[in-house]
RNA sequence: GGGCGGAUAGCUCAGCUGGUUAGAGCAUUGCGCUUACAUCGCAAAGGUCGCAGGUUCGACUCCUGCUUCGCCCACCA
């Protein structure tokens, strides 16, 4: 079998890919043996397809899973994908737009169809990009928030909210997007500034006044005649709201307007006369003090009115054209046209009295990024007060855990300061809310909200001929009627997002409650002793989980892994939810990671063209590279900056790893070697110090992923493979390739893999296969199923084959990390690097010349044992062992050496000395400071006041020894 | 208006609970096709750790203020 010199992604993902999946290897089952680990997907919307920010996402998590599958738990991560409401109706919208067609003229059934079509044909292809990715989740249960399981589930929650008196319907100021004809939840209506004006607008009095005045000043600033007044100003950034104004309001402690309830004030354009009403609420500093009050479609506004029992006119129609209640001119306007030709007529009339540039906060909506209007209108809402209180108290305790901590703050702040959640929307393409009315019982009932709305509260105590069921009815119970329709608004995409970590196990129908109770603590106290130092996959307590259902057995989840943005609109939900209807939190930590910007920090969108495709550098590097480069990036939880260029590291390590595993490959074959078997015996100095350096990487690289420090286990891992295990073990074990080595690097290599396989699965299967096919070992059939590296001696690893585990020779203390035993061999190493060193300074890089060495004890035995690939490193001629050198070129507390050169250039290699002198001499100093300091020595820890004496007199040493090398050659130098 | 995060080599970032000769990758500069890998090897250069104070025997690490970039929340019309 040839092995090409260059690793071909391309070749190998897709083959890799399958045979995971003729081996099952990710699906999940109950299994009573073992400790289950689940993950339920941030379910991507059916319009996505795969971008920078989900291959990010994914991967964080397809790390946690494979490396929990290899710990040997019972391992699901659970796929799926999300209806996405607005975006899916928005997108199917613009499709028939392109045949001239709105969805009214299809009609809501045919328009349904429609897209249902467009799901089942589109709606896949971010779980098909997933796979490329190598995401390893249970496809079998791929979910969708529209099945119609999880439907029942959704009706159900909303019936029961509705029972326990948390959902209600009412007139309320809600965030329209006139664009998405829609009612909006706070959370999904942006804020953005905008560059706007502040109009000053004169509202004429009912009757000219003269007050008294208070304060010149204040007069001035208000610019009105000094003696009688027939006008106030009110300031405004939407000056058609005017339209619909029903009042001014005025600070109760603003002496200025205490004349102005007396005067009356009148709605220019409309002459209609505006009610003066005082409130706290009023800023004495801001505008002019006096503010029109237009109920119906300012929040503050609303609110007010609801207090002083305002009038409500709503002026617009549901693409905020103005309606019938604005005067002839007005109808039918956009509202920005509107505001145009108002101003122009308030202009001609002189009522314009100046106008100010000012930003805009203003709201967008965060599906199409029109500006939304606040507008009075009939919608459903849920009570979250209650819902929120057991979600902060896990949070609060720690039952639940944010990653970096920070969120935890975050999340507290806006639980604590929830509002209630607008979950009707006016689109087609959702749930149905499982709401229906009697005809009959309704009549006046259902009044469009067009009409004048007497008061915003307005609730239906009775709720007469309102029948909340999850299953159409078939008559009235109040009347009897069958004159029945259901609700035509569906609900927020979120209130069915929301049910995720549970309704994806087709909750509430499997579920065996008794069980479910029982179970719950049983698992709460597994989950609570077992999260801080998840270690070992052990069955659970007792060796049998009593788990009937997979609800049971996989829930709660173990961590969320999301991006900020969705923190409230989903994290926090779902935590409620959790709490409210499994009475358990949904998961125990939640992984938050950063987001994925471009290299000049804007964050990555389809519109602004900055986008790198991750489908692209798959197709460029392999998903490997994408993967690996992205994990290197992430680090707790900050934005990544993302350039392509930053792949390369991805594609350039796995070609590494490929080429080692050729090279290994490749000399077991020209050798001849049989490997049946990993018996390593006579390990010599070499291979203890890679052996103990694999394990203290295993060491490290397993705690780093079991504290979700994905980007340092990767830098870790990486640093051994490239560094440890290429540039210098397999370099020196090339001259003396025997049965035995080869074993050894099968060894290092293989757990290697395994190590790098959670973070590239492809190239890490491949090679294992590679392993296997050359070789006689039996192996386990995958890597994804084998065991994950533990810090221990060979012949207790498991997943290798029994051969393995017996009669290994090597003293188990032999591998643990023990200085001394390899301390000779760093030593050794760090020399060569000292003499490539000398050799640059000296001119004579390349050249092969003569080495002499004075050594002792083991550094003897140690160098004349070694010799072969010393020579080859350090590119020598020979080496000589002897009593005394004619000259020296470097020394060390261990030994001193030369190198056989006529005619060198002793200037660089003098300067460099000179140098390194200089840069010891600065280090020296501060120490000795440190040293004479009676504080430092009286106050600091003896054992730190220890280390600095220790380190005071190596470096002595060094300088002493660098000096006198220097001065030896520059007496030589100055004879000359 | 509140809150949060970042500011360390030319670039992108590591640096845990205060004591390090402050690290890596990329880029740069030399040298090198040495028995896998030029998607490579060997080496070099490059940092008063944003600024100013403070705490401390000692601060890149802790505190305060400032500058600057970026996020999130908020009913300033």
């Amino acid at each position: 079998m040839d092995i090409p010199s260059q690793y071909n992604p391309k070749e190998v993902e897709e083959k890799i890919h399958q045979l995971w999946l003729k081996w099952d290897c990710f699906n999940a089952d109950i299994n009573p043996q073992k400790k289950p680990f689940s993950i339920v997907i941030p379910p991507p919307n059916i319009t996505g397809i795969l971008h920078m920010g989900h291959a990010l996402n994914n991967t964080i998590q397809d790390v946690l899973i494979r490396f929990k599958r290899m710990q040997g738990f019972e391992v699901l991560w659970m796929p799926g994908t999300d209806h996405a409401g607005i975006a899916t109706q928005n997108v199917v919208e613009k499709d028939l737009a392109k045949h001239g067609l709105k969805k009214e003229d299809i009609g809501r059934d045919d328009f349904l169809k429609k897209l249902w079509a467009w799901r089942d044909e589109y709606g896949l292809t971010i779980i098909e990009q997933l796979k490329k990715l190598g995401a390893s989740c249970d496809w079998r249960r791929t979910r969708f928030t529209m099945d119609e399981d999880y439907s029942r589930a959704v009706k159900e929650v909303f019936v029961n909210l509705y029972e326990k008196g948390l959902v209600y319907r009412g007139n309320y100021i809600i965030n329209w997007c006139p664009r998405c004809k829609t009612a909006l939840s706070d959370e999904e209506s942006a804020h953005k500034e905008i560059d706007g004006f502040l109009y000053y607008i004169k509202y004429p009095l009912k009757k000219s006044i003269a007050p008294i005045p208070q304060s010149s000043e204040k007069l001035n600033s208000i610019n009105y005649q000094p003696s009688t007044i027939n006008y106030i100003v009110v300031a405004t950034t939407r000056p058609e709201t005017m339209l619909g104004d029903t009042a001014v309001a005025i600070n109760p402690k603003d002496s200025r307007y205490k004349w102005l309830k007396e005067a009356g004030v009148i709605l220019p354009i409309v002459e209609r006369e505006l009610k003066v009403i005082e409130d706290e609420a009023v800023d004495l500093e801001f505008g002019t003090g006096v503010v029109k009050v237009t109920p119906a479609h300012d929040p503050i506004d609303f609110s007010l009115a609801k207090k002083h029992n305002l009038e409500f006119i709503n002026i617009m129609n549901d693409d905020a054209t103005l309606n019938e209640f604005v005067p002839p001119d007005f109808v039918g306007l956009d509202r920005f046209k509107a505001r145009d030709a108002l101003l122009e007529i308030l202009e001609e009339k002189g009522l314009i009295e100046k106008k100010e540039p000012y930003k805009i906060s203003a709201g967008h909506c965060y599906r199409c990024h029109t500006i939304i209007e606040p507008r009075v209108s009939l919608q459903w809402f849920v009570k979250m007060k209650p819902l929120a209180k057991r979600a902060i108290k896990v949070v609060e305790e720690d039952e639940i855990k944010f990653s970096p901590v920070r969120w935890k703050k975050v999340y507290l702040n806006w639980m604590h300061d929830i509002h209630d959640w607008c979950i009707s929307r006016q689109i087609w393409w959702g749930h149905q809310l499982p709401v229906y009315y009697c005809r009959k019982c309704q009549e006046a009932e259902m009044q469009n909200a067009k009409c004048k709305i007497q008061n915003g509260e307005e609730k239906q105590k009775k709720n007469k001929g309102i029948i909340v069921v999850p299953e159409k009815p078939d008559k009235c119970p109040d009347c009897g009627s069958t004159d029945l329709y259901q609700d035509e608004d569906v609900l927020d995409t979120w209130f069915s997002s929301w049910l995720w970590p549970f309704a994806t196990f087709g909750w509430p129908f499997k579920q065996h409650s008794a069980v479910s109770i029982q179970l719950s603590a049983d698992r709460k106290e597994e989950l609570k002793a077992d999260s801080r130092a998840r270690s070992e996959a052990k069955p659970p307590r007792g060796g049998k989980l009593k788990a009937e259902s997979e609800l049971n057995y996989f829930y709660p989840t173990n961590v969320l892994v999301t991006a900020s943005e969705i923190l409230f609109f989903w994290v926090a939900r779902m935590i409620m939810a959790g709490m409210e209807f499994m009475g358990e939190i949904p998961f125990r930590d939640v992984l938050i990671h950063g987001t994925v910007r471009d290299s000049k920090g804007i964050k990555m969108s389809k519109s602004l063209g900055n986008i790198i495709d991750p489908l692209e550098i798959i197709d460029k590097f392999g998903a490997d590279a994408l993967r690996f480069s992205l994990m290197q990036l992430v680090s707790s939880g900050a934005d990544a900056y993302l350039t392509e260029e930053k792949f390369l590291v991805g594609r350039n390590f796995s070609n590494k790893i490929w080429n080692a595993a050729r090279f290994l490959l490749l000399k077991i074959k020209e050798n001849n070697l049989k490997i049946d078997n990993l018996d390593f015996k006579e390990l010599d100095e070499i291979d203890k110090w890679i052996l103990k350096e694999l394990n203290q990487t295993i060491e490290e690289v397993t705690l780093s992923l079991e504290n979700c420090h994905i980007n340092s286990a990767t830098k870790k891992i990486y640093d051994f493979f490239w560094h440890k295990f290429c540039d210098w073990y397999i370099e020196i074990v090339k001259d003396k390739f025997t049965a035995n080595k080869s074993k050894v690097l099968i060894y290092v290599l293989t757990n290697s893999l395994k190590m790098l396989h959670p973070l590239m699965p492809f190239i890490t299967e491949e090679v294992f296969q590679l392993i296997k096919n050359h070789t006689s070992l039996s192996q386990d059939e995958t890597i994804m199923k084998s065991s994950w590296p533990a810090k221990t001696h060979p012949s207790k690893v498991s997943g290798w084959s029994t051969c393995a585990r017996k009669g290994i020779q090597v003293d188990r203390c032999e591998l643990e990390i023990n200085k001394e035993k390899t301390e000779g061999i760093e030593t050794l190493l760090d020399t060569i690097g000292q003499i490539r060193n000398i050799k640059i300074d000296l001119g004579i890089a390349t050249k092969k010349v003569k080495l002499e060495v004075k050594l002792k004890g083991p550094d003897l035995d140690l160098w004349k044992v070694n010799q072969p690939w010393i020579k080859r490193l350090a590119r020598l001629e020979t080496i000589e062992f002897r009593e005394d050198l004619e000259r020296v070129l470097y020394k060390s507390e261990r030994g001193e050496l030369n190198l056989i050169v006529e005619d060198i250039e002793i200037k660089n290699f003098l300067s460099s000395l000179e140098k390194k002198i200089k840069k010891l001499t600065v280090v020296f100093e501060k120490i000795s400071q440190r040293l004479k300091n009676k504080d430092f020595l009286g106050k600091a820890r003896p054992d730190t006041v220890e280390e600095e004496k220790i380190k005071f007199e190596q470096i002595s040493n060094q300088i002493r020894r660098l000096t006198e090398l220097r001065n030896a050659f520059k007496d030589a130098d100055d004879r000359k």
